[in-house]
RNA sequence: GGGCGCGUAGCCUAGUCUGGAUAGGGCACCGGGUUCCUAACCCGGCGGUCGAGGGUUCAAAUCCCUCCGCGCCCGCCA
């Protein structure tokens, strides 16, 4: 039901003929009977969920008044004049409800043709001239990857791969933050030599540092010392805020852009480890440079709800607006003439809109106020466009604190993937005593990866998720692993296949068998899923699709025998190179690795 | 205090947009399964006042109201 009304296409959805089937099907029976229905309603309640009872249910209660009979009675008047077809091999009449069943072999025979032709593009539909941005991520550069952000990325890489496959050309960009106090703080004390350090700052690294170790853990861990040395001695305070004027003025020091960049390498190193990758990096400073930022604040200062302070600042009153009345007003530009991170974000919307008609932003709970102000900023000054946002709920620890970046206890993406790693490799150990160090490493690598990746996209964006080791780095049942591991089960299996090889002929009337029909019904729903994951940015779904699949695969490869059988042989081959295809696709829009042995 | 989000078995979670049949999974626990394609697996069992109360409806986890609990935000920070 919830899948339901994603727009099905016959061309890449499998599940599509036998939909349309159903829904003319039941237009026709109501116009029999002479009630009148309206096909996109018929549809609409239309329940695709699936089960013991059939592929469709349609629940009859909203036609029951309309008919001038009762529901029951009205599925028995209804299936008495409905007749199975070439898509639907049976429809009863239960209680109030109608259940059709889609006949098996022909919904095998394209499930298994459109999965082995389209091959990697098998989920993936056509675009709809549509241009999206999903920025996401975007964390300051001023130390190590933080595990509470890496939800974002996580959310934001794998929407932006939905999207994709969904047929929106998607660029996903990284905001830089070059322009604040933070950035400004980096620049602060590695532009001085170590020995002009305060000495509190100094300790608080001595003996930590490592030869060759990456640049962010090196050069962000001053940052929480010189944070707390600095709200305590306003002298260097004032030192800070001269450079934040001097990269507000266009001319920051020389190596401050330099320093942000080896940060944010050394964070997108850890990343990458992830799969998650960029396609643009948008430095704020570019939005001075370039005078839009000035553009906008003219624009505000005209706008209707403006209000110039006695101090020179700017503000714009948005109680109209239905924010928070103690934040009603919203200052754009102080009293000395400089930019706030809002005004700047309106800029960096504006160039967002001028290049894609579907701006998305992936932020953090804490930033829903800001999501409430940029609006109204972006009404203020007659823009009518709006970016969607993806908000999800933080990452806390067992003990109910938040993971903050300023706290010392803070665990690291390093950290946590280091620990990932540690924990596959003991377990590829257990299992595995023939590999060798090379592939255990390969194997341990991907496991753990796929892990922390599905663990974190798993759960719907806006639930609260408290992070255990645990949890994280579970292999088994609904995990990354598991799915990973059915995927291995099926290259194992066709790699043993030497008589079969593609494109794997098949015959859709020897794959009947319960298991067989459940499965060929997961594999088709991957199209599906994808749009639904695409249209509602629920990309949890995707992470529950790979493990119904694979699940539904191993309860096949345990009920029937796929190369010790004969007749079916071929045909089992070809239904095992589908699920290898579907599932390695479910896979690759999770961002979760490959394996062909674990 | 105000605004927003969340609350589903011991623990985690799907379903809530768009109300429909006995609320799907996973972990843990109990009992089974490997001379056979990888047991990171499978089969069976146990476990639910869908936070509480009211309302709307033929029908409520889902919509409305009130309340409770938890989280976040409410800077001339980002």
């Amino acid at each position: 039901m919830t899948e339901a009304s994603a727009t099905p296409s016959a061309s890449t959805d499998p599940w599509a003929p036998f939909v349309a089937a159903v829904v003319a099907s039941l237009a026709e029976g109501f116009s029999s009977i002479g009630v009148p229905s309206d096909p996109s309603a018929l549809l609409a309640q239309l329940d695709l969920e699936g089960g013991p009872q059939g592929d469709a249910a349609f629940p009859l209660h909203r036609w029951a008044g309309p008919a001038g009979l009762a529901p029951a009675v009205l599925a028995e008047r209804l299936v008495a004049t409905l007749q199975p077809g070439a898509e639907v091999s049976e429809v009863r009449a239960s209680g109030a409800y109608l259940n059709f069943r889609a006949d098996t072999v022909r919904l095998t025979e394209r499930t298994l043709r459109m999965v082995l032709d389209r091959g990697a593009r098998y989920g993936h539909s056509d675009g709809v001239g549509i241009a999206a941005c999903v920025e996401h991520t975007s964390a300051n550069p001023t130390g190590p990857f933080h595990i509470g952000r890496v939800r974002n990325a996580i959310i934001g890489d794998t929407l932006a791969r939905a999207l994709r496959a969904a047929g929106t050309p998607v660029t996903s960009q990284y905001y830089v933050d070059d322009m604040g106090r933070q950035a400004a703080m980096i620049t602060w004390i590695w532009s001085k030599p170590r020995d002009e350090w305060p000495p509190e700052i100094r300790a608080a690294v001595a003996g930590l540092e490592v030869a060759g170790e990456k640049v962010d853990t090196h050069r962000g861990r001053p940052y929480p010392a010189a944070s707390a040395y600095l709200k305590a001695h306003p002298e260097a305070q004032a030192e800070v805020a001269a450079i934040v004027l001097q990269t507000e003025s266009g001319s920051p020091p020389p190596q401050h852009r330099q320093l942000s960049q080896s940060i944010l390498d050394g964070m997108l190193q850890s990343l990458a480890r992830l799969h998650i990758e960029f396609d643009e990096f948008v430095w704020e400073s570019d939005f001075l440079r370039d005078g839009s930022v000035e553009r906008v604040l003219e624009r505000l200062h005209a706008a209707p709800h403006a209000v110039h302070e006695a101090n020179g600042a700017w503000a714009i009153d948005t109680s109209s607006y239905g924010l928070p009345k103690e934040s009603k007003t919203v200052v754009v530009q102080r009293g000395d003439g400089t930019s706030l991170y809002v005004s700047r974000d309106v800029a960096y919307h504006l160039s967002k809109f001028s290049r894609f008609q579907r701006v998305v932003d992936v932020l953090g709970q804490d930033h829903r106020l800001h999501a409430v102000t940029l609006d109204a900023l972006l009404a203020e000054i007659g823009e009518s466009r709006r970016p969607e946002f993806v908000i999800y709920q933080d990452i806390t620890v067992p003990d109910g604190g938040r993971m903050s970046t300023r706290g010392g206890s803070a665990v690291w993406l390093d950290n946590l993937l280091a620990e990932a790693v540690e924990r596959a490799r003991r377990e590829v150990l257990t299992r595995r005593e023939d590999l060798g160090s090379g592939a255990v490493e390969h194997i341990a690598e991907a496991v753990a990866t796929g892990a922390v990746r599905y663990h974190i996209v798993r759960v719907a964006s806006e639930k609260p998720v408290v992070f255990r080791w645990e949890d994280a780095l579970s292999f088994e049942g609904r995990s990354g692993p598991f799915c990973q591991y059915s995927y291995v089960r099926a290259v194992s299996v066709l790699r043993k296949a030497d008589a079969e090889q593609p494109p794997y002929p098949f015959d859709a009337a020897r794959l009947t068998d319960p298991e067989e029909a459940d499965l060929i019904r997961v594999i088709a729903r991957l199209p599906r899923t994808v749009q639904y994951a695409a249209r509602r940015s629920h990309v949890h779904a995707l992470a529950g699709y790979a493990h119904d699949l694979a699940d539904q695969f191993n309860r096949f490869y345990h009920a029937v025998p796929v190369l010790r059988s004969v007749e079916q042989r071929p045909s089992r081959v070809a239904l095992v190179a589908a699920v290898r295809q579907t599932l390695g696709n479910a896979l690759d829009l999770l961002g979760i690795p490959l394996l062909d042995a674990m």
